[in-house]
DNA sequence: CTTTTCAATGTGTCCGCACACAAAGGTAGA
DNA sequence: TCTACCTTTGTGTGCGGACACATTGAAAAG
């Protein structure tokens, strides 16, 4: 509605010109005491916000061109990170106004050596700023400092890490999750049978930190809980093998009274499939985010929720906020973000 | 990643000058056949994306400014259309670049009445462009006639009317925000209950659209599942009145196996103060939207679920495509939305 | 053949900002 | 006093697109 302050209209009332007032806003120093209380004056009295449009256009000007590093796992297309690729590669679309160089650089999310291979190749290599995907805390950690000595900024996909300085981070809270998926299965499931909880079982490879806050939180909630129901914990192979179906027969046998199955990674569907193979109806599933397999068991009906966490969104987020960052070099509030998680089911998928 | 194509460029490859090639992407005429060829030829082979920066930039040029009048409900602070509201400020301050004016135009909700004289109001005001919160069908009908014959381009929000034209719709599908509640409901509440669904009671207005496909949605989830249910349908007031929590407590009374209470309109505070304040423990309550009443009452335990339309979001969305609609021309593929369905517990309220 | 007319096309200017560069003011050493 | 040198300040240019306006060219009218 207002008119929006410009820089010339800053200029003049603070009765200097536009290049100290610029010299001001952009800290790039070179500016007498008096100058810049005077602008101070102004800038206090009424506030102004970047035009991004013509921020934009100014920076196509000065030649200069963002170069993005982004480190990520690599996963097959309809996957948890290929969900959260597609929210980076839209954002980078979105804005491919300005100038933007990318280079994604895959690891193997089960195996920190490659990890610790591609964060070398990438601590090593010049850019302007660096997205990562936190996988591997202590590889993530060491790559962080070496980027806060060059002073490269970087922001973090899926996860956070203690001791590392990034200027945004984009991830939803574990804890939440396995909450409401305890919530779920507990008011989804009748009363009197019991709940399976569900864990990846891979070979040399430890559960991932935000499997493992989920197993927490959702623990926790029986535990708090006066429900008294009884929870039985039971591992699924994620591989691709006739072994995984059989071990899940061999639980649901021993455990009869299953009534509902809570897996705590985005592979539900493995479970799902093995489920409706054996012939077992009526056991309600529960698992994390729509990929591919799991979108196509809630179409099914052998998925009956899923807990979102929104990858694309944390990719798409993360890019936006690093380009804002870089622009604008304010670090502003949207930086550090909790983002909202759905709960989805066939109706609303 | 790849250079964008400019203007400039294609002018070039074009053999023509840049005037006329703006000519051609906005059509505005006099340009000839061989020219348009030649530009169309270069459009084929690459293709061209308007720079949103320089195009707000240069817009800024010409001096116009846009001027939108909005007409929605009044509504109270944190209720459903307050929230729309607010989502519509967003955007009005985030594309606050562009000089845009606007004016809200409300009208009350529960009568036609003043929804007409409004209309009526905006019918003969000049503007760039209206954005309706369709709520009485036939009055917004009427607007919309007007509107088209005076070549002023509308959006609705939160419904779509038909037999008219907008250039953008911004709504949820409600037929499936009522069988989500349906199926909520019917898996969270013990299956020997009942389960009872309130429809708002108010004098002299019949029930909203919007309520009524809801309801209709909720039945046939019940008609056409197996599990035998009993459902019983009630009123509640939603005026503030100590009859309200009696006429409740008598519904209660005479129905004393319901387990569960759908509300099929965002006032579902008002049904659980009341079930609580008459002392109803373990009944699962299920409503709408995150107003501010709900999200008290989600905090307290009283409601256990909402379905979020995400009103904020449609007004946003509102506001931003038409703002690409009057800028860009092209009506996008976004234009048509029918926005996704967030269910909302206390752990991600 | 000249003048008028008008469609088709080209040119120039500005939007607000970023930054290179030029200019001005001040201080110190010769 | 003058030059050298540094700090502070001002000016100019261009990013890509939008549109007003100037220009061209060819057909129609005189």
């Amino acid at each position: 509605m207002e008119q929006q302050l410009t820089i010339k209209q800053i200029a003049q009332l603070a009765g200097v010109s536009v290049g100290t007032v610029d010299r001001v806003l952009h800290n790039r120093g070179k500016v007498s005491d008096k100058a810049l209380a005077a602008i101070q004056a102004v800038l206090d009295t009424q506030s102004y916000k970047y035009n991004i449009h013509t921020s934009a256009v100014a920076f196509k000007k000065t030649g200069k061109s963002l170069h993005l590093l982004i480190s990520i796992p690599s996963s097959e297309k309809g996957e948890y990170w290929d969900l959260v690729k597609s929210g980076l590669d839209r954002a980078l679309r979105e804005y491919g106004d300005i100038s933007i160089n990318y280079e994604y650089r895959f690891f193997d999310q089960f195996s920190s050596l490659s990890c610790h291979e591609v964060f070398e190749a990438v601590a090593s290599q010049s850019c302007s700023a660096v997205i990562l995907g936190t996988t591997f805390i202590e590889e993530t950690r060491e790559l962080c400092c070496r980027l806060d000595e060059r002073g490269v900024p970087y922001v973090f996909v899926d996860g956070s890490v203690p001791g590392t300085h990034p200027v945004g981070t984009f991830m939803v809270d574990q804890s939440v999750c396995g909450r409401l998926l305890a919530r779920l299965m507990d008011g989804l499931t009748p009363a009197d049978t019991d709940i399976a909880v569900l864990l990846p079982r891979r070979i040399g490879t430890q559960m991932s930190n935000n499997s493992a806050l989920r197993l927490q939180a959702f623990r926790d909630f029986f535990a708090e809980n006066r429900s008294g129901r009884v929870i039985q914990e039971g591992f699924f192979s994620v591989a691709n093998s006739p072994d995984g179906a059989s071990e899940l027969d061999s639980f649901l046998e021993s455990n009869p009274r299953i009534g509902g199955i809570a897996v705590v990674i985005s592979a539900g569907y493995r479970v799902a499939d093995a489920v409706s193979a054996a012939g077992r109806k009526g056991i309600v599933i529960g698992g994390f985010d729509i990929t591919e397999g799991n979108a196509r068991c809630v179409r099914a009906g052998t998925i009956d929720f899923l807990i979102n966490q929104h990858p694309d969104r944390q990719g798409f987020y993360a890019v936006e906020s690093l380009l804002h960052y870089l622009l604008y070099g304010a670090p502003d509030k949207n930086m550090r973000q909790l983002l909202p998680i759905d709960i989805v089911f066939l109706e609303n998928l």
